[in-house]
DNA sequence: GCTAAAATCGTACGAACGTTCGTATAACGC
DNA sequence: GCGTTATACGAACGTTCGTACGATTTTAGC
């Protein structure tokens, strides 16, 4: 790996815990060079422009939450194995302690949420992918016999989708230390009424 | 109502519509200013600070969310139906035009997630409030008969919490027409699993 | 209608923002 | 080892941020 991308890497890694907490907006320059130890422009440079190392904070987040959260759960049998995997690793990467201020996916699709733009087809093209892969598995499991045959997989992903959001909130924001367990009751009690 | 306490309100107005789409750091004063035809140090003067102005912002909208959610939903008879009419009034208020960014205060709650002080701690102590009335309307159910004895509403209050986080994803952010249905189908699951 | 108070304005400030530039130094291919 | 490219730096740019202050206009009580 060359300097230049070993350097970038390691910008980004603390981008991303800073966009997690501040948000892309307030994650300036200046404060992303204090804590590498860089200069602004050092800085700047491997990027070009603001909306660029924002667009490559995405990026990175996307590929760590794939590499924490969609591979293990890859590795685990279809069906409803996989998904209750998938859950379980979903809400391990919104709790880690590496990114103090949760997913800064879902922070930055709030942020972004009624800003048009190039970085908010991004992330929602990428949402989008995350959520039809929730009703694949799913799918995937009424093929398999785990869950009964016509139920609505679109609902399915909604609600698993909303259960992670709502765990989100009550561990990020409320700090309740019940979060996980009321997470997960209620991923049985979906899991229940879909087989 | 006096010249600055009418003035003030129609600041606070705009100022939650901005709050909801560029979040409580990106709602400046310049633009406030600009868009209700006021100078920065007029607009300034009716609140002090930056922060003053911030946590108006965040009282004005738990003010309205009173009046429009919960106001409504206290008129009808306790139980399960002031829970639908909640829920309802919610929806109807996470989608509404007035507020182009959705609920400013979830923006907020994204927001201010892992930065402590007093707007958090505002923020914190109102969310909690909203979601343990959740919690006693449930229990109120139970008391009448609407939900089965021994009903763990906590749980209730997480799950009902999540489907609400949900839709606000799904309408504000992916801008899913089908949020809707996918919500009121949740309900009806949470609540047929209650009774 | 006059007057004290309240409201608003224009101007100015220091700090922080993203960005550009020229220069020095480190890394790399030959 | 040398020459070239990549990388990082410090200083400065124009802009925007929140805030302060004095002047000016508007409101409200008598």
């Amino acid at each position: 790996m060359n300097k230049g991308a070993q350097t970038r890497a390691i910008i980004l890694d603390h981008a991303v815990a800073i966009a997690g907490v501040h948000g892309l907006a307030g994650m300036s320059i200046a404060r992303l060079a204090g804590v590498t130890g860089m200069s602004k422009s050092g800085l700047f440079g491997h990027f070009g422009s603001k909306s660029a190392l924002q667009r490559a904070v995405l990026e990175t987040a996307a590929e760590e939450l794939a590499g924490s959260v969609l591979g293990p759960a890859q590795r685990e049998p279809t069906g409803e194995a996989r998904l209750r995997s998938l859950f379980s690793h979903w809400l391990a990467w919104i709790d880690a302690d590496e990114r103090p201020g949760g997913c800064p996916l879902l922070f930055a699709s709030i942020e972004l949420a009624a800003r048009p733009g190039e970085l908010r087809e991004f992330l929602v093209d990428h949402q989008e992918i995350w959520i039809d892969r929730i009703r694949r598995m799913c799918q995937k499991a009424v093929a398999e016999g785990n869950f009964r045959e016509g139920l609505d997989t679109r609902q399915f992903a909604f609600e698993f989708h909303g259960i992670g959001l709502g765990f989100n909130f009550a561990r990020r924001f409320l700090a309740d230390s019940r979060a996980l367990t009321h997470a997960n009751t209620a991923l049985d009690r979906l899991i229940a009424s879909a087989s």
